[in-house]
DNA sequence: ATCATCAGCGCC
DNA sequence: AAATGGCGCTGATGAT
């Protein structure tokens, strides 16, 4: 299947035109059966196609695999269950990642679950029960699930599996197509399948770690660390890391006072006494003693295990001349924005510090880190959603600074507080915040009457949420909130999420998605030698040679803004009137370098 | 020994 | 009575 071609005029009708074939591959099963562990081996690679199963096994020889591969990059559906999985290891083996359109049922069933505020497990066992099918036939999933590993168990039952996967794969994939065609989901179930393809891609390049600057780094880390272990060892004898021991420590010897709202002690959510660096940071010093806690426990958390942690995963990476590897999961979040878990190095590529990514730089010689970076996404879309003119105009104002604004807001309320003070408070009430001090309050009204249609569509959303317990969204996308109501002080329970899901879904679910399909599509067209190696939410990673450097920014520019709105106009028949724009940092190092931005209208050609 | 939960903290 | 969203990972803790 030609994707770039099915890029320019994209429709999600794709699904009801193309047959399915449905797969599902077995491999050995180091770290998992990870596509990444040169010890794995492919075992055999079963399709469904119409009535017809065919198994591959290593003893028919790649040849016959190739063939069978060639196949599957005709105009047809690849179905699979976590199909991203499948796809790794057949890439390996030849299939051309850009040239398949999947359907993957692990995926979609998040999709027609919305937030999925009952977390029903997604694995195949588990959705084939729910659509009134046989699980997993037991004694093989126990085999597979302790360990077992796939290349030892009978051929002939290991068979009895992969035709039970793929037939029920593919009878859920065909109702989960009649309810995403009656639930108008189809075009939100295209985006996340156009996506995993790319994902796939991604996770198999890894990001590269510059050493001399990790080693440097770890150094300065360690010996600060030591220093202030050693002063923290003077005070007492206990667990630092331990909130339980530090609280005893700070409210009952030394006798801080606990920090109060309303008269009543601030505590954790489960009714602890609260150690972190923010509560830290507000306690009162009377003595001497106190000051010198205080100030080694804030130095303890600037040079904390935390960061040590991370440190240590990144010596342990440079020591091995290794590469640092992320694996993205589409099924997990409420909103289905991405989540990352760190593989080898259980570092997570999503929560960088930082101050480290100035550790990060490119495989390749010569070449740099490439960040694309979709200006106030979340703000943008909120205006979008809200159809705002004033959200339109204030972006489109250079003269216009949403932090500063804030601050003056806040300082005239009477509350004196700094540009930088004030960049958590101007977004607050996107997220449905509407507590603080008088002058937050204060902020946080005008902001909603500033933005009144933002505003607005939050309540009409609140609304719909307590009437029909859910909220539907122009794209098709569907948010569940079974225990939504009013309290009896008139607050609407779960009204941050719903304010919230819909802008954060659609900012990083949908437009970053988008704009990282066309991107990877576009690299190839234009045999760019780029690659992507990360996403974080509402940005792009890549490595690029210098001599890239403008064919890159053009082609991130379109995909942040032009792509979007047709893809937008033609999949989920909505146009956006919302400027969308983007950041491009380039250098030899992630994050470094100066920051080009620009904005794209929305011209439908 | 293993598991679930809490608190803390990193990112957007 | 109050209530800013979304994650994953770590260490501590307490239960099984």
């Amino acid at each position: 299947m030609n994707v770039a071609e099915f890029l320019k005029a994209p429709t999600e009708e794709i699904y009801n035109e193309l047959p399915p074939i449905t797969l599902d591959v077995e491999t050995t099963n180091l770290d998992k059966g990870s596509a990444l562990n040169p010890h794995n081996r492919l075992v055999s690679l079963t399709t469904k196609e119409g009535d017809t199963i065919t198994t591959w096994t290593e003893k028919d020889g790649l040849a016959a695999l190739e063939t069978k591969l060639l196949s599957l990059e005709k105009d047809v559906v690849l179905v699979g269950h976590n199909i991203k999985f499948d796809l790794q290891w057949l890439a390996i083996y030849g299939l051309s990642l850009y040239d398949v359109v999947v359907w993957d049922t692990m995926v979609v069933e998040k999709v027609l679950l919305g937030n999925n505020p009952r977390m029903l497990p997604l694995d195949l066992g588990s959705v084939a029960k729910r659509y009134g099918m046989a699980g997993k036939e037991p004694l093989v999933d126990l085999w597979m699930k302790s360990g077992v590993c796939p290349s030892t168990i009978p051929t002939s039952m290991l068979l009895k599996r992969n035709v039970y996967d793929v037939k029920v794969t593919e009878a859920i994939y065909k109702k989960q197509l009649k309810q995403c065609n009656e639930d108008g989901k189809l075009g939100v179930a295209l985006t996340r399948c156009l996506l995993t393809p790319v994902l796939a891609d991604i996770e198999s390049h890894g990001m590269q770690l510059d050493k001399d600057r990790v080693m440097e780094e770890y150094d300065k880390a360690m010996e600060q660390q030591a220093i202030v272990t050693n002063g923290l060892l003077e005070v007492a004898n206990i667990n630092w890391n331990s909130p339980k021991q530090v609280g005893e420590l700070l409210y009952d010897k030394l006798k801080f006072k606990e920090l109060k709202r309303h008269g009543k002690p601030l505590r954790t959510p489960a009714g602890g006494r609260m150690t972190g660096v923010d509560t830290i940071k507000l306690l009162k010093c009377t003595t001497k003693r106190q000051k010198n806690v205080k100030n080694l426990l804030l130095r303890n958390s600037a040079i904390n295990a935390k960061l040590t942690k991370s440190l240590n995963a990144f010596k342990r990476c440079v020591d091995a001349d290794d590469i640092l590897h992320f694996a993205f999961r589409q099924h997990i979040t409420a909103t289905h924005r991405l989540s990352s878990v760190g593989t080898f190095y259980k570092l997570q590529g999503q929560n960088i510090p930082r101050k480290f990514k100035r550790l990060f730089t490119t495989k390749e010689k010569d070449w740099d880190i490439v960040e694309g970076d979709g200006s106030n996404l979340e703000f943008r879309v909120a205006g979008e959603l809200g159809d705002d003119d004033q959200v339109r105009e204030d972006i489109s104002n250079p003269d216009f600074d949403a932090h500063q604004t804030t601050a003056d807001t806040l300082t005239r309320a009477g509350q004196e507080t700094s540009r930088q003070d004030a960049k958590s408070h101007t977004f607050k009430p996107l997220y449905g915040g509407t507590s603080g001090t008088d002058a937050e309050v204060e902020y946080y009204k005008q902001f909603n009457a500033r933005y009144s249609g933002v505003s607005e569509t939050q309540e009409r959303w609140k609304r719909e949420a307590l009437e029909t317990k859910k909220v539907r969204l122009p794209w098709g996308m569907e948010f569940f909130f079974p225990h939504t109501k009013i309290t009896r002080s008139g607050y609407q329970e779960y009204s941050t999420q719903i304010c919230n899901y819909p802008v954060q879904s659609f900012a990083t679910a949908d437009i970053i998605p988008i704009a990282l399909v066309y991107t990877w599509h576009m690299l190839r067209e234009y045999k760019l030698r780029s690659v992507i190696v990360n996403t974080v939410h509402d940005s792009i990673i890549l490595e690029s040679p210098k001599d890239e450097t403008d064919k890159l920014n053009e082609i991130l520019l379109v995909a942040f803004t032009k792509s979007c709105y047709n893809y937008i106009k033609r999949v989920y028949k909505m146009t956006f009137k919302t400027p969308l724009g983007v950041g491009i940092k380039r250098g030899s190092h992630w994050s470094e370098g100066d920051e080009i931005k620009t904005d794209i209208e929305n011209t439908y050609e």
